[in-house]
DNA sequence: ATTTTTATTATAATATTACAACTAAATAAA
DNA sequence: TTTATTTAGTTGTAATATTATAATAAAAAT
């Protein structure tokens, strides 16, 4: 079926904020891309493309991220719709941003490098096209507002953490300190972390104890109408 | 310009979900559609219609809220994008919904009737079209966050307005009983509302004083680093 | 044995939540 | 006219949870 007018159609875009997370550097890092069409040839963007007709905003979003980073099945979630007039110097494109959480592995780094593809730290990020700074700031407040309430964080973690580096992860997102014993005492006291019999030995002379997310019993907690958060100080 | 090739090219709308408050029934109203074009002629749907080239998606939302309601300069925010490929049954339509809140006065109601639009109770919507049930669901739950955080509840109360007006107001949003001493304490304890000598009595024998938000005080407050919160229990 | 570094833990102050009695004014009854 | 009843508005306090703050423990390096 096509009944209505056909004349208001429109480019429409969507644009995905990736993020990854450098657990030496302690350090939200964003995937950017060095732009190999016009306009603004060589100019650092987010990964971007247009919306094909027979796929759903949803699939866009995992396509392009799928074909830009060979990731699949990662955690994504629609931020915002960019709607201005001349947000695209090129033509008038509707975008609709997505941010997606990703494991930052050490391959990944080499690899991006070589496509012209670079993590760079939210502390410094180069000049981005567009309105694509405006998206890397909504969507660090969505993340925020995310980990605080959903146990998403873990996205960014291996499996196996520390409870400094989950600390240090959510002082990363919230860009702030963040009290180490009121910290501990809620994330543990919501039951969902397994303390593994493992040390982590690289950063500290004493040991610190792994950690892993239970996802199931997490999941049955849910059930029972337990909320996950994490909002402290 | 013109640089991008031109095959993809999609209808775009916007949907308004559009909140009301009756203050007597105390309850959230939608103000509703009856579809006067197909697909779905005669129909109940939210407010909508499509985007012109030559306008961003907020002035489009504002434009549709204007023509369907007159009202002009009325609280509106961004909720969400609608993008799966069969939502809308007449072709494919990315949809981005945009809530309103506006005080229903009085005019409105019978305005309303008599052009084939109602206000309807959350409580008891007619069958909708399309995907607009999810619309209306996103969006309660955005306008359920934003009243914790932001005074934006007064926009759908009358300038002068009651304590218990004002909590009944909380309830019917939230969908659950506040307690008196606590919602009060913590409103007051904020210091923006203003208190006047004058009483409500309409429904009351003793009478109830009304309050006013204080707008200017809660500008120099957030400036000097305070934030609403009216989540209270 | 001492120093150094990082992980781990407890407690007092403050804020939020749960909970019930009293006040004011109109209306009804004596 | 006086008193009792009814209705809705207003207010305080104890229990619980969150926030702020510093000392101790473990292990390696000197």
């Amino acid at each position: 079926m096509n009944i209505y007018p056909n004349s208001r159609k429109h480019l429409l875009a969507v644009d995905c904020i990736i993020f990854g997370y450098d657990i030496l550097e302690r350090e939200i890092k964003l995937l950017l891309f060095k732009r190999i069409f016009e306009p603004a040839k060589g100019r650092w963007s987010l990964a971007g493309g247009f919306v094909d007709p027979d796929e759903s905003l949803d699939e866009a979003a995992s396509r392009i991220l799928r074909k830009l980073t060979g990731l699949d099945s990662v955690y994504m979630k629609q931020s915002y719709a960019y709607g201005e007039k001349d947000r695209d110097q090129g033509d008038r494109v509707v975008s609709v941003a997505y941010f997606a959480l990703i494991p930052i592995r050490d391959i990944d780094k080499e690899l991006a490098e070589r496509n012209g593809v670079s993590w760079r730290s939210l502390s410094s990020l180069p000049d981005l096209i567009f309105d694509h700074p405006l998206m890397v700031k909504r969507a660090l407040s969505d993340l925020q507002n995310q980990v605080k309430i959903r146990p998403v964080g873990f996205e960014l973690l291996p499996e196996k953490f520390t409870l400094v580096q989950l600390q240090d992860l959510y002082e990363a997102i919230y860009q702030r300190k963040v009290d180490k014993r009121n910290f501990r005492k809620k994330i543990l006291s919501m039951g969902i972390l397994e303390k593994l019999d493992e040390k982590e030995r690289e950063t500290s002379k004493k040991g610190a104890y792994y950690y892993k997310f239970n996802e199931l019993t997490y999941k049955k907690l849910r059930q029972n109408g337990f909320y996950f958060n994490l909002d402290v100080y």
